[in-house]
DNA sequence: TAAAACAAAACGAACGTTCGGTTTGTTTTT
DNA sequence: AAAAACAAACCGAACGTTCGTTTTGTTTTA
């Protein structure tokens, strides 16, 4: 009851951006209508311009917070790339993204919105910052274990953007697009056998290097299919 | 000028067509007006309710088109399927995916389309029905690779699925989402460097494996960096 | 008591759809 | 072969509704 002004204009503008994320993102941008999201946020529409300039205000406010969100350092996806492990820490890497678009499912869907109701460049953006952000963070990395022949003949940035878009389209697909099985595999099977290829790829090995276990021929050991 | 009926209302219901599919995919469903379809097509907005029952019909016969356009067994993809030469027909599919993506642009917008504004259930149906024909396709051909030890510990399956779906995002967000460049690479550069993980993965190999030499099929190495 | 937060009513414009009427091509009758 | 009858193709105004936004007025807080 006793709320300051302030906070209670901040509450109110988070209802209304929590409302209109809900909706935007399951019904899109021009299908949903300003009272839609007042009645869902439990204020009347004169509020709500009270509080945003226009409707499209507050989709761009949503789509900033979920940048925000993105660029923030604690974030765990960012701690890998800080740690520059590439491809040790694929795995890392994967259970970050996995977080990201789990907790992100509504924000990831508008992103398409975005693509479809307006030029959609923020996803153009996206990937070119993932770009930069790449080769600030692998650089060096890259170099040293080029120098120190511990990677292979392949390009390494093309080879952890692969990685990376290949995650984040694979849980996007499953989370937010609701196919959640792959060949009757499941999530976590699929994104280690990727992983694998990734190291090893999908032509055998003579030498030492069993991506598996060991010696094994028929491969029973993760229980496949007879 | 001496069309027949029919010809006259096929011809009509194809230029509506073909105008819902531009406008649809540029600025989705809901944001398309009959009004502007009509304006679009050059019929009258009552032509446009005497050949269809209403909008969402329009949409629908869409996502038709661009169905049977992907069952169709000429389809080039769907060759390299039938020939079932994995991993070696991974440039084969490549651009036969590249060709489609690029013919189906709009069409593959309408899919995100769906996804937003209706409820999506045709990207799941997409997906799984993919899934079915890679088991079909690719099953026998696996089953003798490995028994003369042709291919690796990996589970080739899951490495077709992981490819196709890759190249097939790849060639949209290049092409839909009008994100041409990267890592300052170009397109057929990174599909290459895509392919070479693929078959040999990120890690050096000891054995006489050397990725970007010779041992192809045509010859055709394209020329990269030393 | 002034300003901020909120609600409700009202605005013109645009929406999907309907409908009566006209044009145009085909079939039937003479 | 010309005329009459018919049906499909087509048009554009109009309907009822809903849209984003504005205006006006009321309550709450500092």
């Amino acid at each position: 009851m006793g709320q300051t002004q302030r906070a209670k204009s901040l509450a109110a503008e988070t209802k209304i951006l929590d409302a209109a994320l809900h909706l935007f993102s399951r019904q899109g941008f021009q299908a949903t209508s300003v009272r839609e999201i007042a009645e869902l946020a439990g204020v009347s529409v004169g509020n709500v311009y009270h509080h945003f300039g226009n409707k499209e205000a507050i989709f761009q406010r949503l789509i900033d917070r979920y940048w925000e969100a993105l660029l923030d350092p604690d974030l765990p996806l960012n701690q890998v790339f800080r740690q520059a492990q590439f491809p040790d820490d694929l795995e890392l890497a994967a259970s970050a993204i996995e977080q990201i678009v789990d907790q992100h499912q509504e924000e990831i869907l508008l992103i398409y919105v975005d693509v479809i109701e307006f030029r959609g460049e923020h996803i153009r953006t996206f990937y070119e910052t993932m770009a930069d952000r790449f080769q600030e963070a692998y650089a060096d990395s890259f170099a040293k274990a080029k120098r120190e022949g511990r990677l292979g003949d392949i390009d390494p940035m093309v080879a952890v953007m692969t990685a990376c878009r290949w995650l984040f389209y694979f849980f996007t697909v499953e989370k937010c697009f609701g196919v959640p099985m792959h060949l009757g595999r499941g999530s976590k099977e699929v994104v280690d056998e990727f992983i694998r290829i990734l190291r090893y790829g999908v032509l055998p090995r003579d030498d030492g290097h069993r991506p598996r276990v060991a010696t094994d021929k028929d491969g029973t050991t993760s229980g496949r299919r007879a």
